[in-house]
DNA sequence: GCCGTTTTCGGCCCGACTGTTTTCAGTCG
């Protein structure tokens, strides 16, 4: 059984528990709805980890203990699990369906179902439609319509969206509320602050004592679709791109505080605020309070860490993966940024399948600051790509020397390929044609469904080729969009022992900036960064604006808590061209 | 049901908005 089936079932447990009545039932739902929530973003199947290690291992995992180890080994062996099946003979709707609903929770789905016999979403429907909603007790006019809409919006939502998409649409808005001149300031917090590759909701911030008039302009706001609630501190709506947006106003003296809360992740503020309660303090969105409920906590995130003994951390580190402790010992790791990136490694120009020129490509990279600038086309079996054979890619170095020439002192041109490495591990150029470049690209194109145990030989006996210098988006996956892109999981491969031979053959994996890939991802990153290998953040460009994706490989290298010397291309040229010729 | 530099028992983060209420329950983040 995977994961995702695992925590939804227990998820389903919690929202069941959660209509039950004896004196600890609601810290039992918590704990089943942190277990749920532990599994589904688990990056090993429960399932193998049990087949590993039995329940120990189970228990391993935090969230799990004696009995949610004992319920895991119960659905993988048996496929189902008793205390799932008592519950949905008590309760027996499609929960999980119902609460998926905004606003609408199991205790009134519970309801729905005793005074109705709605059973899922499709009887929800028809019992909006029919208005028998509105005459049951506890229910209005206003409940009947809220579920109704909430029904819509479910189908218009399209769940999280990609960073890249995102990002600059709330950039804009905040820009916006900003110039209304009706906020002291304003700032994006939550999941977009901390980077996260897909944004499930936008949350805004602002300091100002004029909290009805920026209500007003805010849900006023081009970008919004609907309001789904509005009050004098906080203010929902759903946006036209699909997502929901919250907008907090605050004073002054909270806002060190408030950017602390709504940044999260939730689990990171757990654990700061069970720090504050330790201390004998109080930490919620309006500030840091202690015993004599004296806001005591100052205007900063960095104050707000301060008092409660820690170091300020990035808000890419705050995902409860031991960068509490780290703070508290003053350890935090001085992360790699943007500024400190000297140039792209991977790179497309029209002469394949990007649509500027490598001249236009090479000013947009001077343009941006950059010391060096890779060019790197496809190669022949990339046909769909235009890729180059060993002839075009003559032709083409003949072409890099001239507008070398024309760029000199500005910025150095690499002259390198993303070469397919094809199904048996060989590279899809010559030999002679590769070392001639500065710069090789490899990467895995084609035949993706390949068994782990082969795809990883393929990958490595083209490492140990000697020939190659930057493993191309590791793990193939894409990040899915319903609009612009199609989904793909990652193949099946080893990154561990990928990234031994990486170690072992000179390699640097690439951090893939491109906003549907951000490939090697956080986690990735932590799973091999061990190992003294570099990581090459790239935006594998195919036009002069890709070049601006760099941000969200930044911000991937730094959930993966990567400093600057692990860059490769944070190197200066000589020390990046000693690397790549080795 | 989980967990432990104060605990193997006794705690567990905290507040906003809405609707149907006459002081609060449900839901959400």
């Amino acid at each position: 059984m995977d994961n995702k089936r695992i925590a939804e079932i227990l998820n389903e447990i919690a929202d069941m528990l959660s209509l039950e009545d004896y004196p600890t039932v609601r810290f039992e739902v918590r704990a089943y709805q942190k277990a749920a929530l532990m599994i589904s973003t688990l990056q090993e199947p429960v399932e193998e980890i049990y087949k590993k290690g039995g329940t120990k291992a189970l228990m391993e995992l935090p969230g799990i203990g004696a009995t949610m180890s004992k319920h895991i080994e119960e659905l993988v062996n048996t496929g189902t699990l008793k205390k799932y099946e008592q519950l949905k003979k008590k309760y027996p709707i499609d929960m999980a369906s119902l609460t998926a609903i905004t606003g609408l929770g199991a205790k009134r789905a519970i309801l729905l179902y005793k005074k109705l016999g709605v059973k899922n979403r499709e009887d929800l429907k028809k019992a909006v439609e029919e208005h028998k909603i509105r005459g049951l007790a506890g229910f209005g006019d206003k409940s009947e319509e809220a579920i109704r809409q909430g029904l819509q919006l479910l189908e218009a939502s399209s769940g999280r969206q990609m960073l890249g998409y995102v990002l600059p649409i709330a950039e804009r808005m905040v820009e916006k509320i900003r110039k209304s001149g009706l906020v002291e300031n304003v700032m994006i917090a939550g999941s977009a602050r901390r980077m996260r590759e897909t944004v499930g909701d936008l949350d805004i911030l602002a300091i100002s004592k004029k909290n009805e008039e920026v209500m007003d302009f805010f849900t006023k706001m081009d970008e919004v679709s609907k309001i789904m609630l509005k009050g004098p501190t906080k203010s929902t709506v759903f946006l036209k791109i699909g997502l929901s947006c919250d907008l907090r106003v605050l004073e002054p003296l909270s806002f060190g505080a408030a950017m602390q809360y709504f940044t999260g992740s939730k689990d990171h503020n757990i654990q700061v605020r069970q720090i504050a309660v330790s201390k004998g303090y109080k930490l919620n969105e309006y500030g840091l309070f202690n015993k004599r409920n004296k806001n005591i906590g100052g205007p900063t995130e960095e104050s707000i860490y301060e008092k409660l003994g820690m170091q300020w951390m990035p808000p890419e580190m705050r995902e409860a993966r031991g960068e509490v402790k780290l703070a508290q010992e003053h350890k935090i790791p001085k992360l790699v940024e943007a500024q400190e990136i000297r140039g792209d490694l991977h790179t497309h120009t029209k002469e394949t399948d990007g649509v500027n020129s490598l001249e236009e490509m090479t000013k947009a990279a001077v343009d941006l600051g950059y010391e060096y600038f890779a060019t790197t086309n496809h190669s022949k079996s990339e046909y769909i790509a235009r890729g180059m054979d060993d002839k075009g890619f003559a032709a083409y170095f003949k072409k890099v020397e001239k507008v070398r020439k024309g760029m000199e002192g500005t910025i150095s041109i690499l002259y390198g390929a993303e070469v397919d490495i094809l199904k048996d591990g060989k590279l899809d150029l010559k030999n002679e044609t590769l070392k001639r470049m500065d710069c090789v690209v490899a990467g895995v194109h084609t035949n993706f469904n390949m068994s782990q145990k082969d795809m990883t030989n393929r990958v490595i006996r083209a490492f140990e080729t000697g020939l190659v210098n930057v493993f191309a988006h590791p793990t193939g996956r894409l990040i899915g969009d319903t609009q612009f892109h199609r989904a793909r999981a990652p193949y099946a491969i080893d990154l561990e022992k990928v990234a031994d031979s990486a170690e072992e053959n000179g390699v640097a994996l690439e951090i893939n900036a491109f906003p549907n890939r951000t490939d090697l991802n956080d986690t990735n990153i932590m799973l091999v960064s061990g190992r003294k290998i570099f990581f090459s953040i790239d935006t594998d460009a195919h036009s002069t604006s890709h070049l601006q994706f760099m941000r969200y490989g930044v911000g991937t290298a730094r959930r993966g808590w990567l400093t600057k010397d692990r860059v490769l291309n944070a190197l200066p040229l000589k020390s990046l061209q000693k690397i790549l010729s080795k």
